[in-house]
RNA sequence: CGGGGCGUAGCGCAGUCCGGUAGCGCACCUGCUUUGGGAGCAGGGGGUCGCCGGUUCAAAUCCGGCCGCCCCGACCA
């Protein structure tokens, strides 16, 4: 970086930006195993709004939470085909327990501590889950299932970045299980929507939502729900994934039940999840050259005050009103937060709480106190707005959860207008080779279906199916032709280059 | 796994080419003055120079080996 005060601005390495940003608005650090993360108390509240958010959302549609064990018999991936191929390269495995000196000041595993069957460290937990669900069901009036459970899971990962691709992440995975696939297909679609509502309403994050293609299809689904934003890089990020699982678990896991008619059938399933990578999304979404932006309805600190003296009598002043002030805020549901560090000068806090992306701050000095006023900022200038208001102290009180709404649709609008500037619909494939690897964005065209379309535009620029998108997003007229090989389009498909 | 870079104080780095008492900035501690956009001055503390071995009177520096991390590519939420 530059210097140890500016942040590289993202116009000129956004990758750089990124790294940086997240390392100084103390979201999270890279720990001393590659690929894992500490998430620090900034990003872990952000992270537990997020999950609080969703959570209600989840309950609200009649899920529970449950908690099933980290480690599955390996014997267990194996069962599901298409699984075990789609996990096979990047399984942690657990197999000694016990350690022995090796003579030179170390340890290494006891090899007899070996295990029969070695252990997976969950990557995701379908098989576990599922038999568990075999021995929970035999009626239909056993059905549905609808669990949710927020865990750890591990992916050996070769190449990591902190929240968009790291080995251990965190995560909620729903794994639910129906009597008819009318009944799963409802399912999966019901939790897209919860999704869309959440990245949109609370990050602040527009979607574009849809189904995968083939090759993206998660390992082991009948098919795969996906939402995809579109980063300020122009590159898209899959924010999460909803899977039909059809009956393939519930036949590898005889997860039968008996059905009215008294018919035994295997039962259907889906499986979904978000995870902190979603902490990754928000940054790249909002960012800006300061620092990480936060929306309000997810922001740890929605109101910092920001007190400001030279006295130690008007210290002591200005501090009671700051507490007083943050005390009613706080009666509000307001999350307020008096930074009364006294070896920082004003502005350097507002610096630092500008990188950590607080909404609003609030200044009151010895001025304001005396003219019985305080003086609001916000961390995002609207266009032609003002920057700082000075308010009478109970008008700023009252103005306050107007602003932080504001500035929480505000952003969506911002962000809405980005990826809409940034989505282009062409017919032809050469300018698309052109503008998706030079610029990049989101492409809609048409597509024939065929792998080996899909397969040439991947190697010519990189670019990827993001989702075939579901009808209200799609054209009108739809595309006639395939984007690639010009035959006729079945789909209309949305092509990005993608984290 | 290929290519590149890095490992020296809590953080960021210089010093390595050309061996000779381990430095700078920030942070930290003490004191005074400060505080409305990244405070100033003075004093102070803090290091097995990634690890192991070799060469040498002498190694952060040269040689050999190993380890780790980051970045760029192939696989992925």
């Amino acid at each position: 970086m530059a210097d140890d005060k500016a942040l590289t601005p993202r116009g000129q390495d956004f990758s750089s930006w990124y790294n940086e940003v997240v390392l100084r608005a103390e979201l999270a650090e890279h720990s001393p195993v590659r690929g894992s993360m500490v998430i620090r108390p900034w990003g872990y509240t952000l992270w537990e709004n997020m999950q609080r958010a969703l959570d209600d959302m989840f309950k609200a549609t009649g899920h529970q939470n449950a908690y099933f064990p980290l480690l599955i018999p390996l014997s267990f991936i194996a069962r599901e085909a298409e699984h075990v191929e789609g996990f096979a390269k990047e399984m942690a495995l657990v197999t000694h327990t016990r350690v022995v000196p090796d003579g030179q000041g170390g340890l290494v595993p006891d090899p007899e501590s070996k295990l029969e069957e070695p252990l997976v460290i969950r990557p995701t937990s379908e098989t576990i889950i599922y038999d568990a669900y075999s021995r929970w069901v035999q009626s239909y009036r056993d059905l549905p299932i609808l669990i949710n459970q927020w865990a750890n899971v591990m992916r050996w990962e070769m190449r990591t970045r902190l929240f968009l691709r790291t080995a251990e992440f965190l995560w909620q995975e729903g794994h639910t299980a129906h009597a008819t696939n009318e009944e799963a297909e409802q399912e999966a679609q019901t939790i897209l929507g919860v999704y869309r509502t959440f990245m949109e309403e609370w990050m602040a994050m527009p979607v574009i939502t849809g189904r995968k293609s083939d090759s993206e299809r998660f390992p082991g689904a009948d098919h795969t729900y996906a939402l995809e934003a579109l980063m300020q890089d122009n590159r898209a990020l899959q924010a999460g994934t909803s899977h039909n699982l059809g009956q393939n678990f519930a036949r590898q896991f005889d997860l039968k039940f008996q059905a009215e008619s008294g018919d035994w059938e295997y039962a259907w399933n889906t499986s979904w999840g978000v995870s902190t990578r979603l902490v990754g999304g928000l940054v790249m979404t909002h960012g800006d050259d300061s620092g990480i932006v936060l929306p309000p309805k997810l922001a740890p600190v929605q109101v910092v005050i920001t007190p400001i003296w030279k006295t130690d009598e008007q210290q002591a002043v200005v501090l009671e009103k700051a507490e007083s002030v943050a005390n009613v805020l706080r009666q509000e549901n307001i999350r307020v937060h008096v930074d009364a560090r006294e070896n920082m000068s004003p502005g350097a806090k507002y610096y630092d709480w500008e990188r950590k992306g607080v909404p609003l701050r609030m200044e009151i000095g010895p001025r304001d106190v005396a003219k019985q006023q305080l003086v609001l900022v916000r961390r995002v200038v609207p266009e032609g707005g003002d920057r700082k208001e000075f308010l009478s102290e109970t008008m700023a009180l009252s103005v306050i959860p107007e602003r932080l709404r504001e500035i929480q649709v505000g952003l969506l609008a911002v962000a809405r207008r980005r990826q809409e500037a940034n989505t282009f619909r062409l017919t032809e494939y050469g300018p698309f080779k052109k503008m998706v690897a030079e610029r990049g964005g989101f492409y809609f065209a048409g597509w024939c279906g065929a792998v080996s379309c899909e397969d040439k535009v991947k190697e010519e620029t990189k670019a990827t199916i993001r989702v075939l998108p579901d009808a209200s997003f799609r054209s009108d007229p739809p595309p006639e032709r395939c984007l690639v090989c010009d035959g006729a389009a079945r789909h209309e498909a949305v092509w990005a280059r993608a984290y």
